[in-house]
DNA sequence: ACCGAAATCACCCGAAAGTGTGAAGGAAAA
DNA sequence: TTTTCCTTCACACTTTCGGGTGATTTCGGT
């Protein structure tokens, strides 16, 4: 149990404990006391004291620190994992046939099987494709997909 | 100053009170207290049940509750961020050279800027990429990008 | 000293990727 | 209605990629 008692507290402390003991001084020079049972008066002191110990205490006593650690759960960027960033996307003007073909892209398919996949022809996918480089500044596919993952724009 | 009484707590006090009293009755009883003088005995009292009382107060007093949030990363898959997984490398066999070969492929290098990047020829780096996608079981450079990163092979 | 893996390079060929241009239909916006 | 953008497709052409084969050198381990 920390105590943490300073100077002034002490001094304050020392002063009522004279005042108390002049008081019990007094009483004890004009025979009041002995009007009163010996218990009652002992109980009195030990209550005045005893409050007055309660009271130092709770003064002086450091609060006990209870250190509860939550933790929280903080994902780099701000982004939850596999979140897409919008923002990105409309920056680049990227449109929605565009970003299939992208995921796909990154997804390792070939132009070809891309194609199937989108029901479209090879060619299709290859002005897709070359737009998507134009619209994200790119020369080839392999660029794309690290740009668009490091940007967010894909998972 | 919160203070949180708990019915043992109180029972435990009311016991030790009794006890005192007890042994003030048993002093009164035997006379021995007189053979002291009052304000010594009133002292004691005092002292006892100051003690008890910052005793009291301290054991009650309730606990300050500090609550500390520790941010705490979260990253996919045990692995941090960059972290690669060296026992996938030795899976799949890949040599230092090569890791190097797929991080640059993965970095969007074509094979000459390859070439030129690690200061061999074009034939050397296809080579390189050849048995990069032998190793990895892919068809093409994105898919050993897209396995690679999957496996954490590569950042 | 020898072996095997790693790293280097060359050449050829076919496949895939990427460029440029043009065009047509449809939907949404001005 | 006109314009703009998206989507689709074609064709020709260039570049890059990837497979196959073979060869040389270097280096660590037995």
């Amino acid at each position: 149990m920390p105590l943490n008692i300073q100077r002034k507290e002490v001094l304050t402390y020392g002063i009522s404990m004279a005042l108390l003991l002049l008081l019990l001084k007094w009483l004890e020079a004009h025979f009041i006391v002995f009007n009163y049972r010996l218990e009652f008066f002992v109980g009195a002191i030990a209550i005045i004291f005893m409050v007055l110990g309660i009271w130092l205490a709770v003064k002086l006593v450091k609060p006990k620190l209870v250190i509860r650690v939550v933790e929280k759960e903080v994902y780099i960027n701000n982004l939850k994992p596999g979140e897409i960033n919008q923002k990105e996307i409309e920056k680049f003007g990227l449109s929605k046939r565009e970003l299939e073909v992208l995921a796909l892209i990154a997804a390792g398919l070939s132009n070809e099987e891309i194609a199937g996949k989108l029901f479209v022809s090879l060619n299709t996918v290859k002005t897709h494709s070359s737009n998507i480089f134009l619209k994200l500044d790119v020369k080839r596919r392999t660029q794309a997909i690290e740009k668009a993952k490091r940007l967010n724009i894909i998972h």
